[in-house]
DNA sequence: TTAAATATGTTTGCACTGTAAACATTATTT
DNA sequence: AAATAATGTTTACAGTGCAAACATATTTAA
């Protein structure tokens, strides 16, 4: 008899956790709802992640790819300023876009971020290249800057990302008619924050 | 035979909830572990809440009463730049020292916030608060400025407190040495929202 | 190439959860 | 005093995480 063994069945459980979690909503992911979907015993998971929070780290690290990805595709703008606001346009975007991802990748899902190395090293990542946006701001209009200040500024930045983020995702104030007229002088505050 | 009838079995259930959080955290909060604290049977909350969440709601506003009286002890500030960082202050070292609390208030643990009158009007409050303040300090240095203006202000500096609260208390920052400098510095950067 | 070890499945079982339904007791209203 | 409402308990069910014992397939070593 074949297909005892699945074969990629790793991949599919995250695959299917993903989907559990943009359909049905991250209250609705269980192990066993992913083993269902799949078709395959209840426990099969286990096999690939020591536990819930396992997958959920994994799930959180292919929301990390894709937003990666989004911010990558930017790269090359010599207006520091500029950079910044469309860094966090971009942010913004994939949150309303992807919240649960969004909800998974920055809320409190997993208990002990640093003890995931992937994980935390993707989250580092993202810290990192706000820091390195305000350092080479602080240069070009010649201002001397610490990496301390440097890093306070990016948890400055990271942080109205953040809590502007789940207002919206939160709150529902998609609602709200001017909603990108908003995210706009959103994000111009965050220029204020630049100095 | 007395005792049938507990008396003031809501408001032990809420405060079963409250202890539970602190004690133990969020996910450990359930209906049954409530019940089981006071020694009353497990289905007997479902006489007082109609299901989980409504005992979430009512914690929620429990938070939101500490919170509001935190706040409400430093109303008579002549200087309005000094009465907004001051509140921001009591917010986020309120989110620190009420963590669950926190959650629980400014979470995602209750799906349609605004089903819920009493829940929502504390959230507002908090928020006309904001928007009072920044229009206050609008007029004192005469500046014109439309309510929806100062709105978006108050969303602005509303999530730089949210934000940051949260990446304090989920990413466990308090190992930081140096973590009062930092808040203040976060601080001073929200004076830079304000025009 | 065969035997042992390892990887990856399944079955079973347990403790816990939310919550509905039927029933019991007490308090309140008529 | 009797009917009604409020507030408990008991029982039941489906869903959850996860451990343990077992089954089968694949890989490695002799």
């Amino acid at each position: 008899m074949t297909n005892y063994h699945h074969g990629n069945l790793k991949n599919s459980i995250i695959e299917a956790g993903i989907n559990i979690i943009f359909d049905e909503g991250i209250e609705k992911l269980s192990i066993r709802a992913t083993a269902k979907l799949i078709g395959v015993s209840h426990t099969a998971p286990y096999r690939h992640f020591k536990n819930k929070e396992e997958l959920i780290v994994a799930i959180a690290l292919k929301g990390f790819e894709k937003l990666e990805g989004k911010i990558k595709s930017l790269k090359n703008y010599s207006n520091t300023k500029d950079l910044m606001v469309k860094t966090g346009k971009i942010f913004i975007e994939f949150a309303c876009d992807n919240r649960n991802y969004y909800r998974i990748m920055f809320g409190n899902y997993i208990n002990n971020k640093t003890d995931y190395h992937d994980f935390f090293e993707a989250y580092d990542k993202l810290f990192k290249r706000l820091t390195e946006i305000i350092l080479k701001y602080k240069n070009q209009k010649l201002k001397k800057c610490s990496t301390d200040e440097a890093s306070i500024t990016a948890i400055a930045i990271f942080s109205i990302l953040h809590g502007y983020s789940l207002l919206i995702i939160d709150n529902n104030e998609d609602k709200n008619i001017g909603q990108k007229k908003q995210i706009n002088s959103i994000l111009k505050k965050i220029e204020n924050l630049l100095d």
